[in-house]
DNA sequence: ATTCGCAAAGTTTTT
DNA sequence: CTTTGCGAAT
């Protein structure tokens, strides 16, 4: 501990030791926050509080797995409890779910699902809706949830209509959502603040229980957030709160910038610590971002130092179309890289909308250069996966329509869509789950003998699945790919497509089996599915590939890299043309852009083009309004016309002045040089990958085969089988921990559900 | 039940 | 210009 202090600066010290009470830390950017957030933690423990009493709370899981990662490194085997707002709102709402008119096994929709079921809410409304989308009424309803707005408390202002709109459906959803047994995202939070709000004995235990709360990202918390942490914090108020309300981009998602600005006015005697040292940029990029953020009004004020070196000044490049941008910047890349200066995972280029990557993405593929691009939400919401998932999920709440009606004809087993809306109709009429209402299939006239068969051996299924107990997930996950066959559909189509699903599907098996050795015992279908609805894969971005790094600038939040580039630095793009009108709007833009150059360590280069060409069209570049507000005598300006005076007022916005500057605006560096550059080894495209992996499993099975001795390890789901006695079989399921692997095998000689312990039996792969 | 074609929209994104 | 989703046709 005494190591630790010594490591530390004044005000970092005091944010370590402080114990009792609440805290606010003004944290800027590169100020070393989550270092003494968790040494805080640790300073805690040392002082003899319980780690349960201990609570941290975070925004994303990526946030969440770094302060565990860090905190295992100082004191391992903790229990502190460290994890997101949602999830932590998930495990309270298991635990108390009948207070809300829950039951624990409630399911966890995303946004599509949450959209079906805004759907067939509005389907039982039977008022047509006519001057909103599902969209603006999902987005409405969402707003009102992270504002505490219940369904009963909805009332829309007077001529406004949607408002009108959402008053009728917002109920009706949330009835829906309640019949279904499931919640949405927003519902996690909202049911916690109610909880707690509506049972005053539950809220002063829970108090009591969190002693020490650490909520990070606090300038990123919407009123709900705030409602639960404030709710937990009256008898024992040690808050403690870190954020930086220079750093706050998410407004749009209902987030409250005042819940931070206004937390010295919340709590009595709070105690302010500001981190204002930055350790990660030079002095020419910090003095651009302090500069452009002084602009901002709605602040607490930061003085942004540091002691590291000068530094090479920011530079400010115009290209002349996206196209020579693209190319200017993957060549100083390639070069960069070419010299031995620079590795690939040094450089990460930023925008300010996903469509913009294209020409970026070319360029880089052009030179050799290897990037990897991240992307939102992938891997959970595919649909392969969703499909596989949806069984666990009906298995596990038979009361899930939405996931019920996701698969009972997927594969497709002849239920079309009359009959599906037949047992609606009757699952409405009489107040029953559509499985229930399935399960009566025979007894419904409208339904026809066929179709009332293909119900009946769709519920066999569920049936089935359900009769299986509480198995390991990769176990019950392997029965509903044998069940329903899902795995046939792809195996015998050579459409790369169907490969990636295959492999998609492995993968999914993978994360089950991981999750089963951590979680043992089985039966934990619902912590993995929450786990699977709470987890987003930009989480597990790749942070040890040697790559060039391509991200929107909201993504970039909470990294940092040696250079950086951002790029179409423009009016429309950057401040977004939807943001430009209104001022606090226009200040979260300029938060963002706050954002993007501070997460540079050693070199930044902003750049914009003089046309850009989008949907379709070419149109003439007007620089953006940021761009006047930075420190331009300090910077490096490249291009015209930025370099001269051009870049004065009155020539803002006038198209004519771009034209005259001609079409061969200087570029940075000269692209040809690096096209003969070797080419490193090119980006691995997962479907080159999902190639490899096929190999390398043809490989160990054909190595199996001649070893007397198989590893448990390589016998997966849905492989062919040997087994002296049985002969060929396929392996329908697997379960247990590496050490007691067990195989369920069905044998082509009819023996079915055969169960093998792998290290013990005779069972090998048939090649 | 699947496939094809057309229309419409096209910030940012967590959970 | 692209992608995506829904609806109509086979």
């Amino acid at each position: 501990m005494d190591d630790l202090l010594k490591s530390l600066t004044q005000p970092q010290r005091e944010a370590v030791l402080h114990v009792d009470g609440p805290m606010l830390m003004l944290a800027g950017p590169g100020s070393g926050k989550t270092r003494v957030v968790t040494s805080r933690i640790v300073n805690l423990l040392h002082q003899g509080i319980s780690a349960h009493q201990i609570l941290a709370l975070t925004f994303t899981n990526k946030a969440a797995d770094e302060m565990k990662l860090r905190l295992a490194r100082d004191v391992p085997d903790t229990n502190v409890w460290v994890g997101t707002f949602h999830r932590f709102a998930a495990r309270l709402l298991r635990q108390h779910a009948v207070l809300v008119g829950l039951s624990e096994n409630y399911t966890i929709y995303d946004t599509r699902d949450s959209r079906q079921a805004l759907l067939q809410a509005i389907e039982t409304l039977d008022f047509p809706i006519t001057h909103a989308t599902p969209e603006a009424i999902q987005h409405a309803i969402s707003w009102a949830k992270n504002n505490l707005v219940t369904a009963e408390q909805y009332s829309a202002t007077r001529g406004h209509e949607l408002g009108s709109i959402v008053e009728r459906v917002y109920p009706a959803y949330q009835k829906r959502l309640l019949e279904c047994n499931a919640v949405d995202f927003d519902d996690l939070l909202l049911h916690t603040a109610m909880l707690l709000r509506e049972n005053p004995e539950l809220r002063s235990s829970l108090d009591q229980r969190y002693q020490y709360i650490l909520v990070d990202e606090y300038q990123d918390t919407n009123l709900a957030q705030y409602a639960i942490v404030r709710a937990l914090s009256i008898d024992y108020p040690n808050l403690s709160v870190t954020g930086d309300p220079d750093q706050s981009i998410y407004g749009w998602r209902g987030a409250n910038l005042g819940n931070i600005l206004e937390f010295e006015k919340d709590f009595a005697n709070v105690k302010v610590v500001r981190l204002e040292e930055n350790w990660r940029s030079t002095k020419s990029i910090l003095v651009v971002a302090d500069q452009l953020i002084s602009n901002n009004t709605r602040r607490k004020h930061k003085e942004l130092f540091t002691d590291n070196p000068q530094g090479s000044p920011v530079r400010l490049t115009c290209y002349t179309t996206q196209k020579t941008e693209a190319e200017g910047i993957a060549g100083q890349i390639a070069g960069a890289i070419h010299s031995g200066r620079r590795r690939p995972r040094d450089f990460a280029i930023f925008y300010r909308i996903n469509a913009l990557s294209r020409s970026l993405e070319f360029a880089l593929r052009d030179l050799g250069v290897p990037y990897q691009m991240i992307h939102g939400l992938e891997f959970f919401q595919r649909k392969e996966i969703k499909d596989v998932l949806g069984y666990l999920q009906v298995v596990n709440n038979p009361r899930d329509d939405v996931a019920l009606m996701r698969i009972i004809n997927t594969p497709a087993r002849a239920i079309g869509k009359k009959t599906v809306e037949r047992l609606r109709a009757h699952a409405i009429r009489y107040g029953l789950s559509m499985l229930n209402a399935a399960r009566e299939s025979g007894l419904i006239e409208s339904l026809n003998k066929r179709a009332a068969v293909a119900v009946a051996k769709f519920v066999a299924i569920i049936d089935f699945l359900g009769a299986v107990g509480p198995v390991d997930v990769e176990e019950i996950l392997g029965h509903v790919l044998s069940q329903t066959a899902y795995r046939e559909l792809f195996t015998e189509s050579d459409d790369p497509q169907d490969q990636e699903r295959l492999a998609n599907i492995e993968e999914l098996l993978t994360a089950a089996r991981q999750f089963d050795e951590q979680n043992p015992g089985g039966g934990h279908f619902e912590e993995f599915l929450e786990q699977a609805s709470l987890v987003n894969d930009t989480d597990d971005w790749e942070t040890e590939t040697d790559k060039v790094t391509l991200m929107t600038m909201h993504a970039a939040k909470g990294l940092e890299f040696p250079a950086v580039f951002v790029i179409a630095v423009e009016e429309g793009l950057l401040p977004h043309e939807r943001s430009r009108h209104d001022p606090s709007q226009l200040e979260e833009e300029r938060r963002l852009l706050f954002v993007a150059i501070t997460r540079a360590e050693e070199e930044l280069q902003l750049s914009l083009v003089k046309k850009r060409e989008f949907r379709g069209q070419t149109k003439y570049v007007v620089p953006s309004s940021f761009l006047m507000e930075l420190p331009r005598e300090e910077m490096e300006l490249i291009g015209a016309p930025l370099g001269g005076d051009e870049l004065a007022e009155e020539s803002w916005g006038d198209d004519a002045d771009w034209n005259e500057a001609g079409d061969d605006g200087e570029v940075t560096f000269n692209v040809e040089e690096f096209a003969e550059t070797p080419p490193p080894a090119s980006s691995s495209t997962s479907s080159d990958l999902a190639a490899t992996l096929t190999t390398a499993a043809e490989m160990v099975s054909e190595q199996a085969a001649e070893l007397p001795q198989v590893s448990p390890d390589e016998f997966h789901q849905g492989m062919v089988v040997r087994h002296p006695e049985y002969g060929l079989g396929k392996i329908v399921a697997l379960g247990g921990g590496s050490a007691r692997r067990v195989a369920t095998v069905d044998f082509a000689s009819g023996a079915r559900g055969k169960k093998f312990i792998l290290n013990a039996s005779a069972l090998r792969p048939a090649t």
